[in-house]
DNA sequence: GTGAAAGCGCTAACAA
DNA sequence: TTGTTAGCGCTTTCAC
């Protein structure tokens, strides 16, 4: 193990000008910083993160709690996750993964200040996380956005504005009897953020257009088929479908794409634009912006840590985009 | 912030033997002992990470590079860090996520002493990373299995054996003109390990039972669907399928188990059991237990830091599933 | 522009 | 069975 007192005796000075020349804290004549720099190089010197962040009292480690079990989009999880993994190393942070379900795991890794900061995910309308992290010094931010306002930061998609531009765009194309094909059962009985606000958008938004609306959960499987099939049975005048379940997608997509018994559909798909991409059959969609998410989460969490003022909740507006677009952008690329 | 020195005055003993207490290194009087665990309960005190590493020259910290972006089998790659994770903290390990196509960030985090071990996954068979590892003198262990034998321990789940065992199924079905519709053109290219060996164990297996094999190349998307149509255009002799692609699967399930054309078809999926269990129509399946692997490789990593000896290769054996086994499994829980 | 030295909060000899 | 203390490798005052 190199350490910094033998780079500072390989170019014949101080350990204090060494630290220096790393941190850039203070002026350093231009030949005392090519010795360092070239001694350094030389012997493949890195800081000991233990030491620096004992000292300093900082770790440059963001800790990051993510759902990780197959079940909820697992596309987006993992999105966000890149986001979050690419923005911080590209600004010296590293990211430790916490597991998820686990309130404990949160103050384990504050409090043994194993992290600078902490990152939330898969957020449900009443937290109860959030508790935890109140009490903690540790700066934190939840990528949600939960039900009651609190002293955490949030930063999410906004969903409740996708439900509106969702059924506003179906109006716009006429149609007047709409349902949104949401998450499965379980997702929404967990309240879980994201599905919570979707629908209120949807069904309020639907509302004040006139529009028959309804909202309904959908199994992740194979049996999503037979649950689409039955939701349209019920619902036979419905025309204008806001589809929001990325692992039945690929089930249904054909069939919704080419009308049932006749009945000509238009579907909205709100999933991530890749996602989008593999549907071809698909005609419009709303872009679950994933790893943007992931980018703004960490930038926010990264002023927090800057002492920068934030703004309390941040959302990131949906956009349609129509199949042609996709298409257009996919033979671009 | 609560040090060691408060809870030593606050339980009238010295700081050793505060941190004996918590090593369980010295044995203790039971008066001692309740009285500094008392202390320690009273003020929420926990041991600073980076102090204590730096002092025991370890971190209880392991490194995972992880294939985050979407493309090839999500669902697999979360359950293995879902895995690792899961058995890292049972062992009282944290898990640093590095970004995949890396081989600096891995030196990175081994220099700076962030991490006591290096957790790698989506190995090449002829992998770049490997030199990298070898000149770490941080312990290290692939997810995965690249063709040289080199220095550093794999565990993989045996896609080779796989490819033996469906190409043995099907010959036992009475099919006689088999194919392997596997992973996307790119994933084939890249020579991803798990490819190459499944390629390989389906091949060969099915030459020596004299079958009529291929192997075909699937996008991971709507487009699965003309593929697969070609594929059996092609090969009209086709009765017998071992699929590999998860991202394909349902678009493909359903048309697959009906036959085409009235051709009737038997299709292995080889998937993990929860992603076949969405899939009913599905008739046999071999699994691939995606969690159960990163339980495996954290726990060889895991002696590796005990300095226990490991054997060089450690692979899981697969399992055949009949569709009606799954069934039953999925009932009874 | 540079150096000396006092910690940061622990662990693990060494001593009793 | 317990206490004293010398580091671990760095950052950052304070001094020049």
């Amino acid at each position: 193990m190199v350490t910094i007192a033998e780079v500072a005796r390989a170019a014949g000075v101080s350990i204090s000008t060494v630290s220096y020349v790393m941190s850039g804290k203070r002026t350093i004549s231009q030949e005392t910083r090519d010795r360092v720099e070239q001694a350094i190089a030389d012997l493949k010197y890195s800081p000991h993160a233990s030491a620096r962040s004992l000292a300093s009292r900082s770790t440059n480690v963001i800790g990051l709690q993510a759902p990780l079990r197959a079940g909820v989009d697992v596309h987006v999880v993992m999105e966000i996750v890149a986001g979050v993994v690419r923005e911080a190393r590209a600004n010296q942070y590293d990211i430790l993964l916490l597991t998820s379900d686990d309130a404990a795991g949160l103050s384990r890794a504050a409090r043994a200040s194993m992290v600078d900061a902490l990152l939330v995910m898969d957020i449900e309308s009443d937290d109860p996380r959030i508790a935890t992290l109140e009490e903690l010094e540790t700066p934190a931010l939840l990528i949600g956005l939960p039900a009651g306002a609190d002293g955490i930061a949030c930063v999410d998609f906004d969903f409740e504005a996708a439900g509106r531009l969702a059924a506003s765009r179906l109006a716009e194309l006429g149609h007047t009897h709409v349902a949104l094909i949401g998450a499965p059962e379980e997702v929404m009985a967990r309240h879980t953020s994201y599905a919570d606000r979707l629908n209120r958008g949807f069904l309020t938004a639907a509302e004040e257009l006139g529009l028959d609306a309804g909202v309904h959960a959908c199994p992740s499987s194979q049996e999503s088929v037979a649950a689409v099939d039955a939701i349209l049975a019920e619902r036979p005048d419905v025309t204008g479908i806001l589809f929001h379940n990325e692992g039945a997608l690929p089930y249904v997509a054909g069939r919704l794409s080419s009308g049932i018994d006749g009945r000509e559909l238009d579907v909205i798909a709100l999933c991530p634009a890749n996602v989008a991409r593999t549907v071809p059959t698909l005609t419009d969609s709303i872009d679950v912006p994933a790893e943007e998410l992931g980018v703004s989460a960490t930038r926010a969490i990264l002023q927090l840590l800057e002492g920068r003022d934030l703004p309390p909740v941040q959302l990131l507006a949906p956009r349609l985009e129509s199949a042609s677009d996709a298409a257009a952008s996919a033979s671009a690329s």
